[in-house]
DNA sequence: ATTAAATCGGACTATATACTCCGTTTATGA
DNA sequence: TCATAAACGGAGTATATAGTCCGATTTAAT
C-alpha cells in the first residue's frame, strides 16, 4: 500500500476537523468521535490521546468529559497537525528513496517534483481548521 | 515512516534507471547494480524479477546474464513503472483517508488537492526513462 | 458516598512491508 | 564437458505500523 500520510496523521486530521465542528458543544467523547467518524474507538482515543501531549486538542476526564480543541481554530493549519505527527520527512525526503539527494547532487527528478511539493505544503500551511466551519450539515 | 511511493517501487525506480543509464552495455547482473546503487542485492533482485514479469524489463539467466530494458526508454515514464509497481491509489484515494470522498461528496481538502495531485501525476507521465540519459557521467 | 462515564497507560496481537537465505535451474565460456 | 556465474523460486525472519484489550484513575451527577 502506498500512503501519502500516515493512518494516524489521517485519523488525527478527521479528528481536528470533527472537534472544530463541534466547537461550541464543549467535550466530545471518542465513543461519540469514534461513531461519527466510523473509526475504532480505541485507535482514534489512543491517536487523540497523542495529539493532547503535543498540545493540539485537550482532554478532561471522568464523567462528562472528553476532548475539545486548545487553540483558536484559525490559528492551526493542517500543516501544524501534519508536520506534528508525521513529521517532515514527506517534505524532505528524495522521491526516489536517494539517501544523497539535495541541492547539490539532485536526483534525476529533484528539481521536477521541488515545486509540486513546495506548492502541496503550502497548500496544508494556508488552509485553516477554521475553514471548514460547516454553514449548513457537517463538513465531514 | 510516512512514504509517498513504497520502498518497492523507490527501487524499481532507481534500478530502471540506472538500466537505462547502462543501455549499451549488455547485460547487468543484479550483484553490480546492487554495488552501485548500495541496496541488498537479494532485494533489488527481488525487485527486479517481478519488473521482468511486468513486462518493462528483460532477464537472461546464466553466466553472463543479467537484466536489461524491455522497452524504447523514449516509451517509458516514470508514470509508468509507478502504476505497474504501486497502482495508482497514491493519486485516487482520499488525503484524509475518507472512503466516502469523491467528486460527489468531496472531503474538505478534496478540491484543493485535486490539482496538486493531478501536477505531479502529470510530472512523472510527461518525465521519460530516456531523458536522463547522461552526456559524462552518471545520473545517479 | 456512590455510581457511572470518561480519559489514561501499558501491554498485547495482527498485518503488511521490507529484507534475507538457500537451494535449483539455466546458460556461457574455457 | 565441466566449472562458474547468473536469475529464479520458495520459504523464512525483522520491523514498523495498525489496531485491540483491560485495568487504573479521574470527575461529575445523583
Amino acid at each position: 500500500m502506498t500512503v501519502l500520510f500516515s493512518r494516524k496523521c489521517e485519523y488525527a486530521l478527521q479528528g481536528i476537523l470533527y472537534l472544530a465542528e463541534k466547537q461550541y458543544q464543549g467535550n466530545i467523547s471518542a465513543e461519540q468521535i469514534a461513531n461519527d467518524l466510523n473509526i475504532s474507538r480505541d485507535f482514534i482515543s489512543k491517536t487523540l490521546q497523542s495529539l493532547v501531549k503535543d498540545g493540539i486538542i485537550q482532554s478532561h476526564r471522568g464523567k462528562s468529559g472528553g476532548f475539545s480543541l486548545a487553540r483558536d481554530p484559525n490559528a492551526m493549519s493542517l500543516l501544524d497537525i501534519v508536520l506534528i505527527v508525521d513529521g517532515n520527512s514527506v517534505f524532505e525526503s528524495c522521491v526516489l528513496g536517494l539517501p544523497t539527494c539535495g541541492a547539490e547532487s539532485p536526483c534525476p527528478v529533484h528539481n521536477k517534483w521541488g515545486p509540486i511539493r513546495e506548492a502541496s505544503r503550502e497548500m496544508l500551511a494556508n488552509t485553516t481548521v477554521a475553514q471548514f466551519q460547516p454553514i449548513n450539515g457537517s463538513v465531514i
